[in-house]
DNA sequence: CGAACAATTGATCCTCATCAAACCTTGTGG
DNA sequence: CCACAAGGTTTGATGAGGATCAATTGTTCG
């Protein structure tokens, strides 16, 4: 079933857009539905369509040409994906996205976005800002491979994707994740067992509380203070 | 001196601007000449104004609150830099970035180049395709520090740089490159020391020359091989 | 010529990746 | 409803890739 026009405006990109706009978008649009663990596109694809995640999750990750791949990024319900193509006609996309469960996006022709955006500077403005706030945390992504410890990119890791993607459990204080140990490790640019490690050590600690695919954060401060590099040398 | 209006044509936003815009833009921008080592602007300093390179190189970089930092980008002569701050009003800037040598720039003020934006929807494109450009540079350069081994990320550092800035000594096949092992360190997420056994080794291979602040590449090729992960495994 | 700074090189150590094997958890089919 | 299969997780042992430290040697420039 196709989203409500106005539902577009929970997409801060679409959140100014006149009425006419969203309703033309969404008959513009095509809905498509995709299994847990199939892909929206992959790597090298020419980016014809962009997408609005309607309902669901999925993850972008880029691979090396041995097959290594790292997680760049989740995508949670009505934020956008695949978007780099619609200010270059003829673009690929530079990186796979794969549904973390079933989800529902509505795909868009990126050649018809353009066309609208040369009338819509407030639209413009609002891809902008998403390229630049992505620009950001890739930035910060990579001086934390570069510079910080395991420990501190895991801490860092849980911190941020609580705050994107964070089911808060109302009553008692605790922000539940839903990732593998292996998806922390391509998040982090580390290995499962690192992480199995680490997030044992954790919950030995009372930090968090660690099951099958699920990590809950108890002491989200303790975490912070990891972050910033307050690790083995404190203690 | 202010640069000619038309001269604005080299930077690739403003390709296809018209000369009213070009002459506008040059007449509210304002000239500042910067020292080898000076700084235009701060990692959290307030994105006020945005730059053009007229003459001379930067290198933007980031570093953690322990003061390692890491290289982001090098700045070239008509390459736009600080932009972040035009679509978002009261942006900071995430990076910091220091002459590398006696520059030029234009400095304009990212709140006239906003209301400029709004009826320019080509350099709006212009200045999503640079976003979108860099957003993918850095997805790859994170990949590539994530999975791959210090050889191959300097070598592929090496090859990006060759094809940015490279000065071609058109006469013997040599690509000469300006920075010093800390610089390449700082690129790779990688320390002076590794760099230099790594540069002391290729120039045995003859792969490269080295020299103070200073790398020639010979056999691009083999660097290429290298890039693609034929380090110790092949041999 | 000497000071300042870049680069080299050796020795050492530490963080993590890797490999292997066992252990849980969850869902499925008999 | 139990048993088994599949996939996630844990844990130990081992080792490699680089970081770090220290000392020396080049190089450049005032």
């Amino acid at each position: 079933m196709k989203p409500a026009p106005k539902e577009l405006r929970r997409v801060s990109v679409f959140q100014e857009a006149s009425d006419e706009d969203l309703t033309l978008l969404v008959e513009k649009g095509i809905l498509r539905s995709i299994e847990e663990g199939e892909f929206f596109f992959f790597q090298g694809d020419p980016a014809v369509y962009f997408y609005i995640m309607v309902s669901g999750k999925a993850k972008l990750l880029q691979s090396n040409p041995a097959g290594q791949q790292v997680n760049l990024r989740t995508i949670n319900e009505w934020e956008l994906f695949g978007a780099l193509g619609i200010s270059k006609p003829n673009a690929n996309y530079p990186a796979t996205a794969q549904a973390l469960e079933s989800s529902t996006v509505l795909a868009i022709e990126s050649k018809f976005m353009q066309t609208l955006l040369e009338t819509r500077p407030q639209m413009a403005f609002g891809l902008m800002n998403l390229m630049t706030s992505y620009i950001q945390e890739m930035q910060a992504r990579y001086r934390e491979l570069a510079t910080e410890r395991v420990e501190q990119r895991v801490a860092n890791a849980l911190i941020r994707l609580a705050g994107q993607s964070g089911t808060k459990s109302s009553k008692e204080a605790g922000i539940e994740l839903f990732f593998s140990r292996q998806d922390v490790a391509e998040m982090t640019g580390s290995t499962l067992y690192t992480i199995s490690r680490l997030l044992s050590e954790w919950e030995r600690q009372g930090i968090i509380e660690a099951g099958r695919e699920r990590i809950k954060i108890l002491k989200p401060h303790d975490l912070v203070k990891i972050a910033g590099g307050v690790g083995k040398q404190a203690l």
